[in-house]
DNA sequence: TGTACATCAGTGAACGCGCGTTCACTGATGTAC
DNA sequence: TGTACATCAGTGAACGCGCGTTCACTGATGTAC
C-alpha cells in the first residue's frame, strides 16, 4: 500500500507500537496454531505493515520469541508470587491456570530451542520465576531449605503441575476429567501434597 | 539419478524397504531437530531416492508421523508392562527413560496436532499404553478401582513423570540434579509415592 | 518352464507457494541551534 | 519560534530457497496360464 492510501485508510505511515503490535499478533497467532505456525511476514500483515519492517525491531523469529519469552517468564513470576498467600497448592493450581489461560506464553517459555536462551533479559526473567517456585515444595515438605531432598521435592512439585498443564493442552487427557482445568488441578496437585487425603 | 547410474552405484531401482527407511530416517531428524526439521524431501534424499517416492508410501506428512505415533505407543506400552512385576514406582521410572532414550517417538506421540490423531490404528495403541498407565497409580495409592479419586491418582502419576520427562527432554531442568536421568526419576517418583521416606 | 501382462514402486521435470533477507528509497520525527 | 538536519521507521521490489504436489513416464516384480 503506498503512502497516500494508507493515509487515505486512516493509517499514518508511522505504526508507533509496532513493536508491541508484533508481539500481540504473535501471542495471537501462537494460541491458534502453536510457534510453527508463525511467521515474520505473517505478523506483518496482521499489523497492516509492509512485510519488511518488522526487521527495525527484531533481528529475526528467534529474537521476537525471545521477548515474548521473557514477558511470559515474568508474568508466570508474578502470577506465582501472588498465589503464594495462599499456599503452596494454590501456587500449583495458579501455575496449571497460568498455562492454558496463557497457553501462547507456555508454549514459547519451555521450547528454548525457539528462542536465545542465554538472552541475559531472559535469564534472569527465567531463573526469578524459578526462585518462586523451588523453596517453596521444599518448605511444604518439611526438607531442610538448599537440601537435596529440596531440590527433589520442587522437581516434583513442578514436574506435576508441569505435566498436568502439558498434558491438557495437547488434549491428551481422558474427557472423563471433565473440563474445569482449575478444580482438576487442584485435585490433582493434592495428591502429592496431600497424600491420602 | 538415472537408473542406470543407481544400479552402478549399487542401489537397485526397488528399494524394498523404503516405507520403514522413511521412518527410520524420521527418527534420527526427529531426535536431532525435533517434528519441526522434518521434510518429506529431505527424508526421500536420506533414503537415497527421489522425492517423489515417498508419496507411495505415505500421502503426506501427517501420514509418516501418523504411523511412527502409532509404532510410538506400541514401544511404550510394551516397555511399561515389561516394567509392572518391578512395581508401580519403576513404571514410573521406565516412562521417564522410554521419553529420553526414544525422544523422537516421545515429541511425536503427545503432539497430536502433528498427526491423523483419530487413525485406527494409532488409537487403538494410544488406548492400550493408557490402561497400562491408569489402574497402576490407583491401586499404588490404595483407591478403590474406576472411582474417581483412582483417576485422580493415575493422573497425578502419570503428570509428575510426564513433566519430568518433558522438563528433562527440553533442558528446562537445573544442572544441579545431574545427568543421570533414570535416578532422577527414582527419586522424584518416589516423592509421589513413598512420602516422607 | 516360459511368456504375457497387470501392477507396483520408482523417476525427474515442472508448478506454485510462502518464506526470510537484502536493498535503495522515502516519509515522519525530534533535536540543536 | 523557526529552520536545518540527523535519525528513525517505514516501503516495495527483488532474490534465492526449500517445500509439497502433480504428472506422464519407466523399470522391476510377480502372477496366470
Amino acid at each position: 500500500m503506498p503512502a497516500k492510501a494508507r493515509a487515505a485508510a486512516g493509517r499514518p505511515y508511522h505504526h508507533r507500537h509496532l513493536r508491541q503490535a508484533l508481539l500481540d499478533a504473535a501471542l495471537r497467532t501462537i494460541a491458534e496454531g502453536g510457534p510453527a505456525a508463525l511467521s515474520l511476514r505473517d505478523l506483518a500483515r496482521m499489523a497492516g505493515v509492509s512485510h519488511a519492517a518488522p526487521a527495525h525491531h527484531f533481528r529475526d523469529k528467534a529474537d521476537l520469541l525471545t521477548a515474548l519469552a521473557t514477558d511470559g517468564f515474568l508474568k508466570l513470576d508474578a502470577t506465582l508470587r501472588a498465589a503464594q498467600p495462599r499456599g503452596f497448592l494454590e501456587v500449583g493450581v495458579a501455575y496449571v491456570r497460568f498455562a492454558i489461560e496463557q497457553r501462547a506464553y507456555f508454549e514459547v517459555m519451555y521450547r528454548p530451542e525457539l528462542y536465545h536462551r542465554d538472552d541475559p533479559a531472559l535469564a534472569a526473567a527465567r531463573e526469578a520465576t524459578g526462585r518462586s517456585l523451588y523453596p517453596l515444595a521444599a518448605r511444604a515438605r518439611g526438607a531442610p531449605p538448599d537440601s537435596a531432598a529440596a531440590l527433589d521435592a520442587a522437581i516434583a512439585a513442578w514436574s506435576l503441575v508441569h505435566g498436568l498443564a502439558t498434558l491438557w493442552l495437547a488434549g491428551n487427557l481422558p474427557p472423563a476429567l471433565g473440563d474445569d482445568a482449575e478444580a482438576v488441578a487442584r485435585r490433582v496437585a493434592a495428591q502429592l501434597f496431600a497424600p491420602g487425603a
